[in-house]
DNA sequence: TTTTCTATGTAATATATGTCACCATCCTTC
DNA sequence: GAAGGATGGTGACATATATTACATAGAAAA
């Protein structure tokens, strides 16, 4: 399988056979969710291409971006909850078209004693994860909303590769946890700053205000 | 080991005996800071008795709790740490005294094949671990500061097993990443409301706002 | 006791964010 | 082109939280 080329370098010739064999390839269109509230977890997916985003909402189904899984980057929340049969806490969708490789968690399990590339990967994968969780706390408790969003667009245009982000209002304040109109007038007060150009359904990050 | 008598019931004779064996038993005071900022990681506490809090903090040096470890429980963050010999990026202070015993990163590899119970024990942890973090997110984004401080004191009663929790104004602020004033104000209206008494160094919930 | 330090109470004010109302614009569909 | 839906702009106002300043009270130290 092509797409598995990336994990030549990192897994032995066996896994990937095993991989192959017991991995079941799906694809995913935009918008498509792979993940949802409540649902159970029986695999672990492995993304191929593509980027997808998980969410996490509270009762009144406010939702907030947890973080991005994009190529050759695993859930390991999903795995840690194959175990017990769990129920899923968040949800994922995809943020662009995703190719992912979901591994049945009996073979997610067996694989960690018989392959030690395998349990380096996952290890690796679950410090990823708790870093990224990290990341998102230290973001909602200690920044203001337009740091957060500007670190937002930031994130976009890494994951996009293009400094033209796609996406309305409504969305970034969905994912943002807030609401269309603080989001429209932070928006508005950046463009006046000069750090973004506003079109519809589009917003233009200025070259000036790339990563420093 | 006596202190062990709780891991009988989960861990094989054979694991238990290693544990004795290459586990080393750490006891900390109240106060005592068991991890560090930027310290290297090279060994996973499993507690004993007692409850430890881990925090985070950003640039300008204002933290935040992220959660509690007490009795039983493990920190596999730190586990998922040792593998690359990464920094901390979180601090934990013993909360009243803990007595741990810490598992030389070698082994926690070496028994995750050996013993199938200690990879159970293990991806619980994980499990738990991200559940927690979940919650914090969850408390930051969603909630009010007075939900999250009523939050905190049943969190704290539920540890201590007491009614009468034993914290400052300050440290509390300090826990929940906002200013001492802010704190004072919301409690003085919880006090107002019936629902706590305050004392200095002093909190005491009142049993009609028990646990629901 | 007097002094000093820590913890707490509270008013006044500033700022960030949330909410509501309404309008304008663009796009799609009929 | 007309109608309806989605998107975005903006003023007015409400509320939550942060900040500053100062007062008081209790505890500890001298």
């Amino acid at each position: 399988m092509d797409t598995l080329s990336y994990f030549d370098a990192l897994f032995e010739p066996a896994l990937i056979n095993e991989i192959n064999q017991f991995g079941e390839l799906k694809h995913f269109k935009e918008g498509d969710i792979i993940m949802d509230y409540g649902k159970y977890i029986r695999m672990m997916p492995m993304v191929i291409s593509g980027t997808l985003k998980v969410l996490k909402k509270d009762e009144t189904g406010k939702e907030i971006l947890l973080y991005y899984l994009s190529s050759n980057e695993s859930c390991s929340m999903a795995y840690s909850c194959c175990l017990e049969a769990k129920k899923s806490e968040v949800k994922a969708i995809a943020e662009e078209d995703v190719d992912l490789i979901a591994i049945p968690h009996t073979k997610l399990d067996e694989w960690l004693c018989k392959y030690p590339s395998w349990k380096n990967y996952i290890m690796r994968s679950f410090n990823l994860r708790f870093l990224e969780l990290l990341k998102t706390v230290e973001s909602i408790a200690f920044h203001k909303l337009d740091d957060r969003l500007i670190a937002y667009l930031k994130e976009k245009q890494r994951l996009s590769g293009s400094s033209v982000i796609k996406a309305s209002h409504y969305l970034i304040a969905d994912e943002l946890a807030t609401s269309r109109v603080v989001i429209s007038r932070l928006l508005k007060q950046l463009e006046n700053d000069g750090k973004i150009i506003l079109y519809r359904n589009e917003i233009k990050l200025l070259n000036d205000y790339d990563y420093s």
